[in-house]
RNA sequence: GCCUUCGUAGUUCAAUGGAUAGAACAGAGCUCUUCUAAGGCUUUGAUGUAGGUUCGAUUCCUACCGAAGGCACCA
């Protein structure tokens, strides 16, 4: 990468002047924001300055003349600038055969190696059974799609998983909430038994169930009861129950998947894991790791500077943190990984220390290969989501209200209406991930429907729509027969060929902190650059000799931006 | 109370210790007899407060103010 080759340079130019290598700290290159200033721009004087007992300036003016004298053909001018900085122009000739390489590279433009070899299993959405799937498993699926095919990008072998609790007193509360109607009116029950109702009747039925838990005392004691019933099947009518629900549920997360265009490789459920958690915490309570109080088996975790959780209860069933101990185990014996990323809201990071702690303790070698990444929460104007009270906005009703408003846009668009329909979906996911993912993970995102969600400016829309534009410029070419070509006979070197080759760094970066929005800014000034040629060229052109080089960097644009979006999880239209 | 994270234009977000703090939306004003105006162009406007470290701080440290989350049988 032409990274390594400026570097390269600043190194040589650091040892003719003879500075001591134990000196030179690591070599920043960074993209100045005025592209007047360069193409690239190092800080090295400012950093050595001190060291080596020199005046920055002096010290950049040095190394720009020993640049000078040894100049790669792909620097076409090296500055000093400011209190120190050395700017790189690169070559005009740098940048055509950037066009020419991506031309080629086309599909696998962007990616590395740098995870070569390595096979990564990385956990998200988790939603449950019996509860609705609401906009924040929308954020968990997003930001965790997003960087597996970003970690994908860098070399990776992916492995989706998906974790979902299917028993845990939450599914005691619906069915609870499930009898509850069913006595109050019979005709209820064939709803619970009809697989077409998706998971809003069964959320709605579990904020009856968890409202009544919280309220009433008699209600409690039940849905205890419940709950150990789901965990022994030792109850036909819960059993029955509890089949509906969870194939219902289950049936409506598919669909959901297939509209995310996620496809998970494994999924497992709590029902699993709970007997290897169960187990592997009543095996370390002899050693000390674990220990009893109050009835309840606790990890102790004040003596290592966190806090102590439960992990047994004292009912004696396992309790998320048992069962999340038995998930690490399940995992390692069915997929043999070398590293493992779960991601969640950051509301369990705490949660998540403590138990990698216990882990640390019981399967050291586990412990260390598995990485917590938090996300921030989505919350409503009113205040935090909760599918207790069933204060939830569902996914699904908020795509597919977002996919009228986006048909209604495209009323004058020359589609059918079977194209319409799908174009639409792909815009309302892509309006909603691409404002998740703009943002830094682990921010949280106050969720409002009229604000949040622009199809202009920097949005998911405005990527899809530049696409769709280059893509109908592309068409008209092949229409007038002129015929891409990557040579270029004369001109400038314009905005957007200044920010094409620079793609794979950003996916680097990206994958090196987990952090999609890295390329959603990058796909925004990417588009921005193209949407500004477009405006002041006119790229298909039987008259001009330029216009197969314009229709190369088009092209190409298409190539880059389509290749950015597959990152975010977000379609490109050819048509929208 | 203790712990963690976070305070940037009116609003939603950027900015690997660097140069004049970037966008978008909203506001004001242009712009479709060139290929998609979901576009382009111009313009108004911001680092919570007080110290410290540094040649240089939105970024690191301390205190204060404010917000969110977590802190034993939910997930």
């Amino acid at each position: 990468m032409i990274k390594e080759i400026l570097e390269n340079s600043i190194k040589i130019a650091l040892w003719e002047l003879k500075i001591e290598e134990a000196k030179i700290p690591k070599i920043n290159l960074e993209h100045p924001e005025d592209s007047s200033r360069g193409d690239y721009s190092t800080n090295i004087a400012m950093v050595l300055a001190k060291a080596v007992a020199q005046n920055p300036r002096e010290l950049a003016e040095k190394i720009v003349a020993e640049i000078n004298d040894n100049k790669p053909k792909e620097i076409k001018n090296v500055e000093m600038a400011g209190p120190g900085f050395i700017n790189f122009f690169l070559s005009d000739s740098f940048f055509a055969e950037q066009i020419k390489n991506i031309l080629k590279s086309e599909k696998t433009f962007g990616n590395n190696k740098k995870l070569k070899g390595q096979k990564t299993v990385i956990e998200y959405t988790d939603p449950n059974p019996f509860k609705e799937f609401h906009i924040g498993h929308l954020m968990s699926n997003t930001i965790g799609e997003s960087v597996s095919r970003i970690i994908e990008a860098n070399g990776s072998k992916i492995i989706r998983a998906c974790y979902q609790g299917d028993v845990g007193l939450h599914v005691a509360k619906t069915i609870w909430g499930v009898q509850k109607m069913i006595s109050e009116d019979s005709k209820n029950k064939k709803k619970f038994f009809d697989i077409k109702q998706g998971s809003a009747l069964w959320g709605k039925t579990y904020a009856v169930g968890a409202k009544a838990y919280e309220a009433d005392e008699q209600a409690k004691k039940e849905v205890t009861e419940i709950n150990k019933k789901v965990y022994t099947k030792s109850d036909k009518e819960v059993n029955k129950i509890y089949t509906a629900g969870r194939k219902a549920s289950l049936n409506a997360f598919d669909k959901m998947y297939k509209i995310l265009d996620t496809k998970f490789n494994n999924f497992f459920f709590e029902s699993q894991s709970t007997k290897f958690g169960t187990d592997i915490v009543s095996n370390n309570i002899d050693n000390g790791i674990f220990e009893k109080s109050n009835g309840a088996v606790i990890f102790k975790g004040e003596n290592y500077g966190l806090h102590t959780r439960v992990f047994i209860n004292s009912e004696g069933l396992p309790t998320y943190e048992a069962k999340d101990l038995g998930l690490a185990k399940l995992k390692d014996n069915t997929l043999h990984y070398d590293k493992s990323i779960i991601v969640t809201a950051n509301e369990q990071s705490a949660y998540f220390t403590v138990l990698l702690k216990a882990m640390s303790l019981i399967f050291p070698d586990l412990a260390e290969k598995t990485e917590h990444v938090s996300h921030g929460m989505l919350r409503l104007p009113s205040g935090k989501m909760s599918s207790r009270t069933g204060d939830v906005v569902s996914a699904t009703s908020l795509l597919k209200d977002i996919e009228d408003k986006v048909i209604e846009k495209m009323v004058e668009r020359d589609m059918t209406k079977k194209e319409k329909t799908k174009v639409a979906e792909w815009i309302s996911v892509a309006s909603l991930r691409y404002s998740i993912l703009k943002q830094m993970t682990g921010k949280d995102i106050v969720f409002d429907f009229d604000k949040s969600l622009s199809f202009e400016g920097d949005s998911g829309p405005y990527l899809q729509y530049s696409y769709a534009r280059a893509k109908s410029v592309l068409r008209k070419a092949v229409k007038e027969r002129i015929k891409i070509n990557s040579k270029k006979v004369d001109g400038e070197v314009s905005e957007i060929e200044k920010i094409l080759y620079r793609f794979p760094e950003i996916v680097e970066r990206a994958g090196e902190e987990y952090a999609p929005n890295y390329i959603a800014t990058y796909l925004i000034q990417l588009s921005s650059a193209f949407n500004g040629y477009y405006a002041n060229n006119k790229i298909v052109d039987k008259e001009d000799k330029n216009s197969a080089y314009r229709l190369a960097i088009t092209k190409v644009f298409t190539i880059v931006l389509k290749n950015g979006l597959k990152l975010l999880g977000i379609s490109a239209p050819e048509k929208m």
